[in-house]
RNA sequence: GUGGGAUUAGCGUAGUCGGUUAACGCGCCAGUUUGUGGCACUGGAGACCGCCGGUUCGAAUCCGGCAUUCCACCCCA
């Protein structure tokens, strides 16, 4: 196939006969997060280069090797953005949000770029819903996220999707903790594969996460960060979990997560399938505390999480989740000649004001085709126009899961009488 | 970046010891009914057999490279 009709890889298309789907989950993912306060937050695609870089952070794979950047005209580095948050908090210290009074609580749909190899679950354009809270210190902010993301997935009807819950702490006792790991890990440094061998010097506990077999073997006997997490640490996370127990969310406590972002601190959390394949992580996040400062603001304690679109799509579909296909054709009126087109056209437009779906010929298809593509869009009340009804000004509406038909006048009050036909006969069906 | 599977019409597939016009189902268009859908029947359109090169009298079929896609590693949503 030409090059030109072929979309890039790792992309996707989503097709009018799908988008439904997407705006049900939409819908649900804006009343939600509606309810715990967050309000849409929308934010340019690209961004200066330097702002992933710092805020994403150097070390990560992300910002090392994934990252779409290029130079402008102008000849400054810009960069699609490889996740959300960057973005929104660059948002906020521009614009001083903390002077609108804290905590701001920002919710977002954006689409995002990384250079990946594409698999099951993961795109090079790839599509999130996040939220973020700026501005509290507060394990309720901690638990009330992770509140907003367990009841999107309940709303969903999503069955079998554990949450895990970690803290890697703060700056100060996350030092002390990589020293236990340095020193735990290094005396076994010939036993471990070379990525980990790599990750011992910037950043060990990635090692707790290898899926290599003898690296999480070893894994097993390390130290745990909850043994070293200082005063102020464990005290919140102990409230994380007491305020998730008190909202009835389950969870476990799983000391291997980690987060591939520099920028996470504290509480770090997941949620995890297995319908999925190997990228079962539906939604992640957690507490990032120093990314304001790091991006050359004061210290605002902050917090977020984002979810997969596709993968949450995905999930529905492989668990049979049905989503309910709004109604694509109220009335359809079929045509008999031009004068037909003519009174069909204003006709149609009068019931299409009144907020119902109707449509007509547009590709000059006989009366018999025309009945048959009624059918198959599924129009629910269909009419035929031609010269007869034309004269006698009424024609009979029919209703085309019964058969049943009603005369109506093709006066001004047809758009008003059809609604009221089209109600009762919803009722009826409810029924 | 590393590794494995796949690629034939819009979709799902058949077709390979190399041999005429590449087949089937669904879908699409129309007719059977010159004024009424679903079912049925009849007909029609639609394929550079992923791309490029090689072997051969002859390639969808064999060989090589590339691309895309699926799956896994890595990483992440």
């Amino acid at each position: 196939m030409a090059l030109i009709t072929k979309k890039i890889k790792g992309t996707e298309d989503v097709l009018p006969k799908d988008s439904y789907r997407w705006q049900f989950v939409e819908d649900v993912m804006r009343r939600e997060s509606k309810a715990y306060g967050f309000k849409e937050i929308r934010t340019p695609v690209f961004e200066h280069t330097e702002l992933f870089q710092r805020g994403v952070g150097q070390t990560t794979d992300v910002v090392q090797k994934e990252m779409y950047t290029f130079d402008t005209k102008g000849g400054e580095s810009v960069t699609l953005r490889p996740e959300g948050t960057a973005g929104a908090a660059r948002a906020v210290l521009e614009h001083s949000l903390e002077n609108d009074g804290l905590p701001i609580k920002a919710s977002y749909f954006v689409s995002c770029y990384r250079y990946e190899k594409p698999q099951a679950g993961r795109l090079r354009e790839f599509h999130q819903f996040g939220v973020e809270e700026y501005g509290t210190q507060s394990p309720l902010a901690d638990a009330e996220i992770i509140c907003v993301a367990q009841s999107i997935f309940d709303r969903l009807g999503i069955k079998q999707l554990r949450l895990e819950i970690n803290s890697i702490g703060c700056p100060t006792c996350r030092a002390e903790y990589h020293k236990a790991l340095r020193e735990y890990f290094g005396a076994r440094k010939e036993e471990l594969c070379d990525t980990c061998n790599s990750r011992l010097e910037k950043n060990p506990m990635r090692i707790l996460d290898c899926k290599s077999p003898i690296c999480s073997k070893i894994a097993e006997g390390a130290p745990k960060i909850t043994d070293y997490l200082c005063d102020e640490c464990r005290e919140h996370f102990e409230q994380v979990q007491k305020y998730l127990d008190v909202a009835g969310v389950e969870y476990t406590v799983n000391p291997t997560i980690v987060r591939g972002l520099d920028y996470y601190t504290k509480t770090v959390f997941e949620f995890v399938t297995d319908f999925i394949g190997a990228q079962g992580t539906v939604c992640g996040g957690g507490r990032y505390d120093g990314l304001i400062e790091e991006l050359g603001g004061k210290h605002l304690p902050s917090l977020g999480f984002a979810m997969g679109m596709e993968r949450l799509l995905m999930l529905m579909d492989k668990q049979g989740i049905e989503i309910p296909e709004p109604s694509s054709c109220d009335l359809y009126v079929a045509t008999m000649g031009d004068k037909a087109k003519e009174k069909a056209f204003s006709l149609i437009k009068s019931v299409r004001d009144c907020g119902l779906i109707a449509e007509t010929d547009v590709v000059g298809r006989g009366l018999r085709p025309q009945m048959k593509y009624a059918d198959k869009i599924g129009a629910k009340f269909s009419l035929v126009l031609g010269d007869n009804e034309i004269e006698q000004n009424s024609a009979e509406v029919k209703n085309m899961t019964t058969g049943e038909k009603t005369t109506l006048a093709l006066d001004e009050t047809f758009a008003e009488k059809f609604s009221i036909l089209q109600l009762t006969a919803n009722e009826a069906f409810k029924i």
